[in-house]
DNA sequence: GCAATAAGTCAGAAATTTATGACCACACCT
DNA sequence: AGGTGTGGTCATAAATTTCTGACTTATTGC
């Protein structure tokens, strides 16, 4: 009996890279706060008063290195920075607005 | 001085549970095959032989409770089981053909 | 100079997720 | 009666994520 080949996929599914990047305590909450208007992190601290500075601070890292926020010093006095949405970031917003309206219908 | 009403959102964002049942290492990919074929355990450990029976059994435990996945008993000689996408899960597949287009848009 | 605020970092602990390997139950085949 | 395939579970261990609390750096206000 000759094995049957296997057409074994190695590489990972490509949505599973943009999930990753939504996924996590914090990071849903974050981009969809993003979506009404910047992120200051101070701002976050009170708006999520359950989440510490670690995991905010870790989620808007990864993010940027995702790709779907920038980090902007603000050159006001005195010096602000906020998180913006990337125009990878804006792209996303309709396929999460979709998830979004799908959880609600289900209510 | 007065303390400024903070509105503080006690609910966690929509979209997250949705992405919670999506999130892990192998849930993308399961949700995936299910798009194209039914599931079947010991096909899994073929097709994703980086994944560990307690991970895949996990998973699909996790995506039946979130209603995306069915457990179906085929009446077949061997009894066969089968993992089948249910409505809901089938409604979220635009969502997730998008987000694949965009990963695959920005390469 | 001194304290406060903004925007963090760092080390260590706790909680959660994932992997490993042994084991179980049932049906089927010989 | 013994072996194989399917579809799992269970206890334990390893890896990853998240939290806690102390500390830092720069700027502003008094």
């Amino acid at each position: 009996m000759t094995t049957p080949i296997e057409v074994v996929d190695t590489k990972p599914c490509p949505a599973s890279q943009l999930l990753k990047s939504l996924s996590g305590k914090w990071k849903p909450e974050l981009f969809r706060l993003s979506l009404t208007s910047n992120l200051r992190f101070s701002t976050l601290l009170h708006q999520l008063p359950q989440a510490s500075k670690q995991s905010i601070s870790a989620a808007l890292r990864d993010l940027q290195s995702d790709g779907l926020l920038a980090r902007v010093i603000l050159q006001e006095k005195p010096l602000r920075v906020e998180y913006q949405l990337t125009d990878k970031g804006k792209s996303l917003a309709p396929a999460l607005t979709q998830i979004e309206s799908l959880v609600l219908e289900g209510e």
